[in-house]
RNA sequence: GGCGCCGUGGCCAAGUGGCUUAAGGCAGCGGAUUGCAAAUCCGCCAUCGGGGGUUCGAAUCCCCCCGGCGCCUCCA
């Protein structure tokens, strides 16, 4: 291969040339929601960062398995069941509903598998059997724990020495050996579910699901594993020494870990409402805590490429402040892309979404006229293909890459500007052959990253009623009145739609009109 | 207290030793275009929190300071 991917591993804090374990084949394993409470915008930074990250192995030629786990019994979920007076499964079932629907919205749609902790209860029991019995482990009055001293390498991800852990106070510390030896097994108290287990009626510990799940889809040791930076310690701390303790070998090649969430000034995460406290900004990390759950309607509002391209735009190591400034920003930057998809449309008379993208990488490739000779458009169009393909090699650098679309969009408008292609007497067949060339690889490229893969139907509504007709009606009007030159009539009238929100462009194939 | 991150133009945000004479977006200004607009195109708009050091060379490495933030307890 030509390139290099190159990925940053929080284990070894660089970044290290991508290799996978089985030559072609790439197992990513992505700690999804423990699903007791309404998914968050915070939540969705990794299943989007993730599913470009697949978008684009996949397009480098890798067989890729992404994997997404949803933890359905936990603390967490009991407690809720009990104030809800409903089982926690229905508690973890319309959760998980609720994070598959936005997951949706936001176009997340290449996740190979979602198991769930609950379905692999058998498997959770033999690995925490197994670490019982290579002595890393312990039984203790109806709970199992890992016993953290054990293991000479605890600690390495997230640079903490074992000795120093406080753990979980309460009752259960009694239980333990040491304070930092987490819990593998928990025993069932009255009226919480329970599966049964060589250590009496109980459910596994928070971590062990991720362990015993990701051996089981793909294998002891595979290739990615992420999360929010959040989950460092103590999730991924704890999961690399029960698997690595339990097997012998690395568990994970490369440990990617996404920056968290924050809400910036007077930013609500759930979109509607007040915010539930005038100090709320004091606090601005997003967490559950804050009632949030409105990710539904954030999606319904401003729609699922804005926040997608929101996301994508701030690389995912870093934080992002999430406020309805950024917001407003993004949907300002992504209509240059819908409005030349309309241009494009007008032009070729092809939907920009029915454009076919190409499916496989292929650097430096040098396209060529229809007469065989290369074309400065498609030349400049490689290139930036080439710039963008090498920032997404270097760590998945979305927003980099998504520079090298604005440098194409810019490209392909000069074209049409230089060719006069908005003139339909100008619009001769090899110009259009090129300008759906070059289009072809905006296709490509948004397309790996998710973005405008299928047209927004937000417009949908405006069409099945009497707007359309009814603008079609004053545009009419109005183009009589500026060939009769009565521009103020025609003034007036545009005038009058710009205060609703409506903006005429008067183009030379005729006036097309937006909506807000 | 321990571990760690960040501070780039008015705002957002790439870049982390020379190939960047600091990407891209938003906002702004000037021009082309337009009946006028809108859209589009062209041009303009930063020496990288402060100080010191290493180096032939630093936004990029080291030290100190100032200012934000995260984790160490549940969190994507």
């Amino acid at each position: 291969m030509p390139y290099t991917l190159r990925v940053y591993d929080t284990l070894t804090k660089t970044k290290q040339v991508f290799r996978p374990v089985t030559p072609g084949r790439v197992g990513i394993y992505l700690c999804g929601p423990t699903v007791y409470d309404k998914a968050h915008i915070g939540h969705m930074v990794g299943p989007v960062i993730f599913d470009a990250i697949k978008r684009y192995l996949v397009y480098c030629g890798y067989q890729v398995t992404w994997v997404v786990n949803i933890t359905d019994v936990d603390d967490k979920l009991i407690q809720k069941a009990k104030q809800r007076g409903i089982s926690m499964a229905q508690v973890a079932q319309e959760n998980t509903e609720d994070y598959l629907a936005n997951l949706r919205g936001l176009g997340v749609d290449q996740i190979d598998q979602m198991p769930k902790a609950t379905e692999h209860i058998e498997e959770i029991v033999r690995f925490i059997q197994d670490l019982i019995d290579r002595g890393f482990a312990y039984h203790s009055d109806g709970d199992v724990f890992f016993d953290v001293a054990k293991d000479v390498n605890y600690g390495k991800l997230s640079n903490r020495s074992a000795d120093s852990q406080q753990g979980e106070g309460g009752e259960a510390a009694v239980k333990k050996r040491s304070p930092g030896d987490f819990a593998l097994w928990k025993a069932a108290k009255p009226d919480e579910p329970a599966w049964d287990s060589p250590w009496g009626p109980g459910r596994p510990g928070w971590h062990i699901e991720c362990s015993a799940m990701s051996r089981r889809i793909l294998g002891k040791t595979f290739d990615i594993h992420g999360g929010g930076l959040d989950l460092v310690f103590p999730h991924h701390e704890n999961e690399i020494a029960q698997s690595e303790c339990c097997h012998g070998q690395p568990m994970v090649n490369y440990w990617m870990h996404n920056g968290l969430m924050r809400a910036g000034a007077g930013g609500k995460m759930g979109g509607r409402g007040e915010r539930e406290a005038p100090q709320a900004t004091i606090d601005t990390k997003i967490s559950r805590s804050k009632g949030a759950g409105g990710l539904a309607d954030l999606i319904a509002e401003h729609g699922g490429h804005t926040l997608r391209f929101f996301l994508l735009r701030t690389h995912y190591r870093s934080t992002i402040v999430f406020g309805p400034e950024g917001l407003a920003e993004a949907t300002t930057a992504l209509e240059a892309f819908t409005r030349y998809f309309e241009r494009y449309e007008r032009i070729t008379g092809q939907s920009f979404y029915d454009v076919t993208p190409v499916q496989r990488r292929q650097d430096g490739d040098q396209r060529t006229d229809s007469d065989g000779s290369p074309h400065e458009l498609l030349a400049e169009v490689a290139r930036r293909r080439d710039a963008y393909l090498a920032k997404m090699d270097d760590d998945f650098n979305t927003g980099a890459a998504i520079s090298e679309l604005f440098e194409l969009l810019r490209s392909l408008n000069k074209f049409i500007d230089q060719h006069d292609l908005d003139d339909p007497a100008a619009r001769e067949q090899d110009l259009l052959r090129t300008l759906q060339r070059a289009t072809v690889t905006l296709r490509e490229l948004t397309w790996l990253l998710g973005l405008f893969c299928s047209a927004p139907d937000d417009q949908a509504a405006a069409q099945d009623s009497f707007v359309e007709p009814l603008l079609a009606l004053l545009v009419d009007l109005r183009t009589q009145s500026r060939q009769r030159k009565d521009f103020a009539t025609a003034d007036q009238i545009r005038q009058r739609l710009s205060e609703l929100g409506i903006t005429l462009e008067d183009r030379k194939d005729g006036t097309v009109w937006r909506l807000p």
